[in-house]
DNA sequence: GGATTAAATGACTTGAAAGTCATTTAATGA
DNA sequence: TCATTAAATGACTTTCAAGTCATTTAATCC
């Protein structure tokens, strides 16, 4: 019934950051357009008010948890890809379990989703997320096969097209789970997944005439 | 500055799928939630009170413009798929190129999008999408994998994942397509991915020892 | 041609959420 | 301890779009 302590505290430094977490997962839940920043307010603790002390706009909350949240998420798969070496059948199946997990972890499937439904009415959106998302992630994929095409490892032909024959169906799979959560019955399982397509797709889908492999 | 004819005419038939042609046009433009039925009506040449006459609600006219427009697209394709016949390395070619030929069509790969980005917040619209978009196709292609996998042409696995596989990268390089219009410079080429991913699946990506295929 | 029907209109109501700002109050420091 | 600062509040204003409905008028039918 008593009020033991002060009915709220300054706290300039960890705000931001609350809010940002909140807005990550109230974007996640409703989508940018009917995300509300009461929602949001709530979820971090604060009242509305309080977030325009630190974000001008709902744009600029959602470009915030874009470039504190989902790209040092992309950053840490992107480092982890760098590194690969060795021949591309040991790299590749690597890389794509290694996006199967990033894909599962946190909210970055959700924001994915987002952004492919609001791209087009937020183009800022757009531009942030193939800078600094899609783009440096392609480009080492293909980089990757690029090389091993020079080493004579992998079939002729365009290194980014190879790149979407990789990844093309995790990022499926991601969707269609993130689409049709409470839907589908049988959503796949993204190892799984990642694990069939590599053999699949390094090795051939059709089986030479008489092999029983 | 004279009205020749009457201000509006009465078309009670012509009326729904103008509207439908419309409201196709602006949820693919815009996004389901940020659509305006003023646009809708003017783009039909109405006023929006007239919408309420054909249509009770903003969902409903979305689920006409599934119902009306996308799933015969789909089912054209479909259709084309049932009636392929012959050894996989066949079939999947055709069933490829035909994706890639009817996604570039209408506005079908549009809708895909805000379906994708909206199904979280308006759920009916998922299952729809899954129950006569989704699900139809993924069966049909699943089938034939199956059948070529019983004539021992195809490598075993789950049949579903294959079509993951098979399907996964189109619908990466469609996406890209539609959310990075007017950022990436170089969106890519459907036909092309169909048929260079084509190749790469069915016949692998790595090249056996000394080949220069 | 006059009466009747219902397609179509568009001004209006309603509700909801983004953004504002005068006020409150926790923290600071002289 | 008390004056000062600024973090935080939440009621309020503003804006915008979905949905309504009394009125208008094109078409039909006797």
């Amino acid at each position: 019934m008593t009020e033991p302590g002060p009915r709220w505290r300054r706290r300039k430094e960890a705000r931001p950051s609350e809010m940002i977490e909140a807005a990550m997962a109230v974007f996640a839940e409703r989508g940018f357009a009917l995300a509300k920043l009461d929602d949001i307010a709530r979820l971090a603790g604060v009242a509305k008010g309080s977030l325009y002390l630190y974000f001008d706009t709902k744009e600029a909350l959602f470009r915030a948890v874009v470039a504190e949240r989902v790209v040092p998420a992309v950053g840490r798969v992107l480092a982890a890809a760098q590194v690969q070496e060795g021949p591309f059948a040991e790299v590749a199946p690597r890389l794509l379990s290694g996006a199967a997990l990033a894909l599962s972890q946190d909210r970055v499937a959700a924001v994915a989703r987002m952004v492919i439904g609001e791209a087009r009415t937020f183009p800022d959106l757009a531009r942030v997320w193939h800078d600094e998302v899609v783009g440096p992630l392609l480009a080492a994929v293909a980089a990757r096969i690029a090389a091993a095409q020079a080493r004579g490892e992998v079939r002729p032909g365009d290194p980014r097209i190879h790149a979407f024959s990789l990844v093309g169906p995790l990022l499926m799979a991601t969707l269609y789970r993130e689409v049709f959560a409470g839907v589908a019955d049988d959503p796949p399982d993204l190892a799984q997944v990642a694990q069939q397509h590599d053999r699949s797709l390094l090795q051939g889908l059709i089986l030479p005439e008489g092999d029983v492999t």
